[in-house]
DNA sequence: CCAAAAGTGTTCACGCTACACCCATGC
DNA sequence: GCATGGGTGTAGCGTGAACACTTTTGG
């Protein structure tokens, strides 16, 4: 069959970039440098080739503007409201990407006009890009449930408080410390190493790293990554 | 900006179509109808036109192969290998439906060359479609957990049993029939009709439908549809 | 010694599981 | 009256929730 009657379409990838400071979750944005809507704030995408596919597409985007490869990146949907960008129709996929906020490339954020916003404070976006926001936030919070892909946002090795931290920054509430420590522990899924943190307690706490190893091999009966609660 | 100097693509929207037939979860395929591959089978899929969105494209192709309207409809993912289709490079959004297999119209499928195929009984499908398949039982499996979207396969008034059926054919698993029941019950969504279902057995089983509207309503606090089980 | 965070112990309640058991009815 | 699926009762176990308690160490 010959397609030539079809129509054809822009094709745009967004990303939904994802950091902890240790506090608070937050959205790598962009100042829009270019019509329509310059100068306000939007996630950061690029349109489709012919020789990528849409992953690729997203991982380019994600490598030009943080300087990082190798990411956690999985796509969210597709967005085709007719007039969602105003000066043409595109249809754009969405991708959400999780990354160690301390790794990115400071140089290339100030080139590129890009800030980090508290997930509690973004500011008004282009588009529909509230819409794939909140996507992101749902399926973050979904994904990171039952499968161990908070540790993406988090250093190499973290306490067992960072950790709880970034899940009370996720879900916006608050876990009792002891019962997180047991849930998380009894996973055994992480290596402690014999190194002590002591920037946020007399005591100090030992710093852990997830095994990745240890998750992949894991098939014991019924066993799943869970930390469910409410 | 201009984005006359970006390219273009063709989208497709391919429609996954479950169907339960009180024993066999099932998937309406139809006989492809031109090149390339024609004669294999495929999903229903159709391309999008300038004057919708991927939503409304889906809900075309399923109404136009199945009669049906008002049906659960909801985005997979974009599928965009670049040779997915020998033919051209089409980018794929692919949709899952929800029918009561009893509802649809047959002779629009003797039309269009369509059939069911139950899902452990699949026949070799054309590009990828084996993919967005296999997406889609992952999909119905997590989301039939959590949300209760299986009666979209039953009729209006169903047993208890045909429940279960559906959810064993779902998981691919049995369920304890006096557990199940006691789950199911305990969340109080059906409303118990004054009718017994006298086919399968000499004591009957009681109708239940659906209540909708006692799920929308239902914001007891910690309350969450979920059938969990492993 | 004291404050403060790290980490452990203990109790309770609830929900899943397994499985024994009763119920209604057509043959 | 008995076989068959519908439906109920119940005891045991595992896990989350709450919270009291111990540990460590810098000031």
């Amino acid at each position: 069959m010959d397609y030539s009657d079809k129509e054809q379409f822009y094709l745009a990838v967004d990303c939904v970039i994802f950091g902890f400071d240790n506090d608070h979750l937050k959205l790598l944005l962009y100042k829009r440098d270019f019509e329509p809507q310059k100068g306000m704030w939007s996630l950061m995408g690029g349109f489709l080739s012919s020789g990528e596919t849409l992953d690729e597409a997203a991982y380019r985007v994600l490598a030009r503007i943080t300087g990082l490869r190798n990411i956690f990146l999985e796509q969210l949907s597709a967005f085709s409201k007719i007039e969602r960008d105003p000066a043409a129709r595109v249809i754009s996929v969405a991708y959400y990407a999780l990354i160690n906020i301390h790794d990115y490339d400071d140089d290339l954020l100030k080139q590129y006009g890009a800030q980090w916003f508290s997930i509690n404070e973004l500011p008004d976006l282009i588009f529909d890009h509230d819409d794939i926001v909140l996507k992101a936030m749902q399926r973050l919070k979904r994904k990171a449930k039952t499968q161990p892909i908070g540790f993406e946002l988090l250093p190499e090795n973290f306490t067992i408080t960072q950790l709880r931290n970034l899940y009370e920054a996720i879900y916006q509430r608050t876990f009792d410390p002891a019962n997180f420590r047991r849930k998380i522990m009894s996973m055994k899924l992480l290596d402690r190493l014999p190194i002590k943190d002591k920037n946020s307690s007399r005591k100090g706490a030992y710093l852990y790293s997830f095994n990745q190893e240890k998750y992949e091999n894991f098939s014991a009966p019924g066993f799943s990554f869970d930390i469910s609660y409410a």
